[in-house]
DNA sequence: GCCGGTGATGACACCCGGTGCCATCGACAG
DNA sequence: CTGTCGATGGCACCGGGTGTCATCACCGGC
């Protein structure tokens, strides 16, 4: 893993989660993860914005799959079924990496700072499943809710996806939690 | 506004607003807040925890109006509604700040720093009024959907009342919008 | 009217996240 | 062999945030 060896951003990213398992998050310095990888400090930094960010890479590409599910459904199905299944659907996404997943869910609630990018990813994925819904007409205001209820099913579900046993289906999970949340909220 | 003077904490907040305002959010060092409040950093730092936090001072007795609310509600009433009305009735709180709220709003709307701690502020009011409907005895898996659904349309409201002339309610609008929630989402 | 305790503030040094700027290296084309 | 280009390193710097100790105002007891 020596400085020009390759794939730098991928060795970044694995020396992260190491040493944030090892020590924790706050007790880890964006030098060692560089140092960590055969690479510097200053290099660190043009791989990923800042220090939270190498735990959250595969955001960008997970929320282009999910409005692109969106943008190319079907144009007779609802707004509601349109959004709950690409959410399902992206299932795919993250089933091969469920033990990581969990790890990494574990190593975001241990710190504060953790959660408040998890936060805003969770927000910018739903501003931009909004977005796509008023692509296909859907009314400003519905697109913004609907957007709001398909995310938070889809987090919650999320939860309870890392936490069980490992046989659960997580498309399914995802569809069982927005029953769930219809019920919570009361008849239409 | 000397080194002895009262309500330091009131001090900084002002002066944070003004040169936030002034110069945006990046371009103000916290030194120069403490020193336009006559205090030094070290100071500031003594009052809030970070250069974010001075701008959610009143997140906590906002946070705690809404639990009592939902504590205390009478225990005929169905969990949803609890939650709604008392996120209804904090109105009472902002109404008297609607333009403060405003040019907070657009202030956080500037700064992604901003938005993820507006975001972790949300998320742990819905964290309490879950765990507020858990000691009502709704079931977890309910009092976490409700807590979510119910903060969802009272941030989507707030932005509505934050927007418009100065003539809407704000209880109104936040039912309103759950109303709009329950179309969005579809018949449970 | 002095005296000691207490809480808030200041002074200072320090660490770390993050950036601008320029030097350097390896690979690769010609 | 050489020139170019992208990735990396070196370095100085800024600002957020903290630990530690000194200093100040105030207040109660005597």
């Amino acid at each position: 893993m020596g400085r020009w060896d390759p794939d730098a951003g991928g060795r970044l990213q694995h020396s992260a989660m190491t040493l944030y398992l090892e020590r924790g998050y706050e007790a880890v310095t964006t030098a060692e993860i560089a140092e960590h990888a055969g690479l510097k400090k200053r290099t660190y930094f043009r791989h990923f914005a800042d220090k939270r960010e190498v735990l959250f890479a595969g955001a960008e590409a997970f929320q282009s799959f999910v409005v692109d599910a969106v943008v190319h459904a079907g144009t007779d199905r609802a707004p509601m079924d349109v959004v709950i299944t690409a959410l399902a659907d992206s299932g795919t996404l993250l089933e091969p990496y469920r033990d990581y997943t969990r790890a990494r869910r574990d190593l975001i609630a241990s710190s504060t700072d953790l959660q408040e990018r998890d936060l805003i990813k969770l927000a910018s994925l739903t501003a931009a499943v909004a977005e796509a819904l008023r692509e296909r007409e859907v009314e400003p205001l519905q697109a913004t809710l609907t957007a709001q209820a398909g995310v938070a099913a889809f987090s919650t579900a999320y939860d309870l996806w890392a936490d069980d046993d490992g046989t659960s289906d997580f498309g399914r999970l995802v569809h069982q939690t927005l029953d769930n949340l219809r019920r919570a909220i009361g008849a239409a």
